[in-house]
DNA sequence: GGCAGTTTGTTGAAATTTTAAATAGTGCTA
DNA sequence: TAGCACTATTTAAAATTTCAACAAACTGCC
């Protein structure tokens, strides 16, 4: 009975990273060919773009992206050769730099959300019914709440 | 309306999205410490566990894991001085090559497997109730479903 | 104030991974 | 059998990622 439950939560899993890692691929390539952004400077042109003063932190930026501090420096840096962003040393922390949109990263977001979110509706949320997408929100919020306490937690565990 | 239901719609998409980069970060991280394998690593063998003979052939490898071919060279050589496969060439067709696994790959899955469906239980599925792994099930089989025949249409427009 | 210990972010070199173009070998078909 | 298509590999280059050091700046404490 756990046995047969087990197998279906199996399968269930088994779908979701086999049709995610398809869809990933399939709207980093579109986003690629269409407008020249990966999926990484697509997220990080979205993040800075709703946060107020269109800049963020290094670390703060780090830890949304899940990516390793030099990881950060080298994607920052390929976006700034670009013009898509900016780099400003931080006035509260010497030590600090942040990354901050320009003009020209916010009309590479403008330009570019459009048809990716189309391509979002198309390949996924187009073919979903209220509840499912309900059920799909509530899902992964918890699981983003859970992941993101995880990780705060992991990296407090030294002290 | 239409307004505010895309509105719920992205912010499900958001929510997918984040949680399941986090949560792939996350398992890939647990799979090379505990087993030195990567999650292409453990994709292969899984695939060629599941299936007769536990070969594949080069290219029908390569679909399933959405790898271009020399990008799939490129996995199957480290895997094979890992001496988890092993190459073989084709009975039926002398251009074609086989990856089969090999017992030593076998029982890398063996040992990984366990501890990996544990992550993936403890950090995903323990947490829904039915419905929702009911659910979830039923929307990605049926996106992986669309997105493999998007992929075979499109391969086959040139005809 | 000044020192020890942290934290923040960058650097440079190396390793890894990915791509693109060219190639070798085989199959198919007129 | 010639010509074209297909399968997979090779090669070199480019892109990405990691790792270990590092510099600069903050912190708290004496």
């Amino acid at each position: 009975m756990t046995e047969s439950l087990d197998r279906e939560r199996m399968a269930g899993w088994r779908a979701y990273i086999e049709a995610s890692q398809r869809l990933f691929t399939q709207l980093e390539e579109e986003l690629r060919a269409d407008h020249g952004l990966s999926f990484a400077d697509y997220h990080v042109l979205v993040l800075l773009a709703e946060v107020p003063g269109q800049r963020l932190r290094m670390g703060e930026l780090a830890n949304r992206l899940v990516f390793s501090p030099s990881r950060l420096t080298y994607q920052i840096t390929s976006m700034q050769r670009r013009g898509l962003v900016a780099r400003q040393s931080c006035p509260q922390d010497g030590r600090g730099s942040e990354a901050v949109l320009t003009a020209a990263g916010l009309l590479a977001l403008r330009e570019a959300a459009p048809g990716h979110l189309a391509s979002v509706r198309r390949h996924l949320m187009d073919d979903l019914d209220d509840v499912e997408v309900a059920t799909l929100t509530r899902v992964f919020e918890r699981l983003g709440r859970r992941l993101r306490a995880d990780r705060d937690a992991s990296s407090t565990l030294s002290d």
